[in-house]
DNA sequence: GTCTATAGTGGGATAGAC
DNA sequence: GTCTATCCCACTATAGAC
């Protein structure tokens, strides 16, 4: 338990999670996360024994908080949930510009890439969206929606900002992304 | 312009779409192509002289135009858009389990994973996507939608279709994409 | 048009010194 | 805990025979 030990650790997952977001599993090899991550080389096969799944497992997961995390404080910013949920992906759409039009869909390359073959990895993508969707349902619940339909437009939700971030990927452009935002009132209104 | 030889041409662009499809990009190896498409090995260069790249834009293109054509004519089935719609999403949640949860997005995978790295294949990419958004927009204008409208209605379905079925691969069911079906009237409602 | 052989690179993973 | 060296494998791409 020192702390450089865990230091190492954290770094290694830091910049896989980085690397998977932006370039996908097969692309990212493991000396460029070593080299990037600035952690001992000799480390990697120290800390995550079974290799490569085993460190992109850990990644998603970590990922899956981080960005739970980043959506429930983005959300409480406002009590309407329609302008919780259109400030946040408006938010989106910065940090994808921000990020070179690289970013935004941390895991779904990853998804795509492995869903057939890595049970692990495929799980622990399934549990990101879902504490994804629960986090937006959550908020439409507090807004007075029951549990079910708030659970049923997260979903929505979750699966229109995916998509949405592909296709302004593919257009290197945010557009797609903001007008998805501009959608969200007519979603929510009854 | 003998038969063979496009034959060849052919039979190398459909497995490459068909792999892409399942697989994504890094994972499609040249060999598993030349093997699987039943194709001579050494026509490969002969037909796509730049070699992968040029390989793949060519079945993203003509995985583009095959789409398209299905998303046409089921939509044509009913005059009813909402109806029309709500139809080709159950259809592709059949299709969803009918590949073993593995197909559905054609070109996501290919899009996120070349979308930094080649400009040519992430081109063919938003071309496709701009293609079907088109083919629904016909759809929505020809029921009396405003163009503009239709537009954003159908980018924002093509968006939420790629996202379900992402989530639905990582779930390994086409749960979400049957209930996005469930939101299409309440999405096309005035 | 097609084939084989191979160059050249980079990947994941392991062994063993320190 | 960390490092280096190394193995094996798969990949893209090319050269040259047929």
């Amino acid at each position: 338990m020192s702390r450089s030990a865990s230091s190492s650790r954290d770094k290694l997952i830091e910049t896989t999670a980085r690397l998977l977001e932006i370039q996908g599993y097969h692309a990212t090899g493991l000396n460029q996360i070593t080299k990037e991550s600035g952690a001992p080389k000799g480390s990697l096969y120290y800390y995550f024994p079974e290799g490569k799944e085993q460190l992109a497992c850990e990644a998603v997961k970590k990922t899956a908080d981080i960005v739970a995390g980043r959506i429930r404080s983005e959300l409480s910013r406002h009590e309407d949930p329609i302008v919780a949920i259109q400030t946040f992906i408006l938010e989106m759409a910065r940090y994808f510009q921000e990020t070179d039009c690289s970013g935004g869909v941390p895991i779904a390359a990853v998804t795509l890439e492995t869903s057939s073959t890595s049970d692990k990895i495929r799980e622990a993508c399934s549990q990101a969206y879902q504490l994804w969707q629960d986090v937006f349902a959550q908020k439409l619940h507090d807004s007075g929606f029951t549990e079910v339909r708030a659970q049923q437009l997260s979903l929505l939700i979750v699966s229109m900002i995916e998509g949405a971030v592909i296709i302004s990927r593919s257009r290197q452009s945010s557009e797609p992304l903001k007008q998805l935002a501009g959608e969200i009132p007519n979603l929510l209104k009854k």
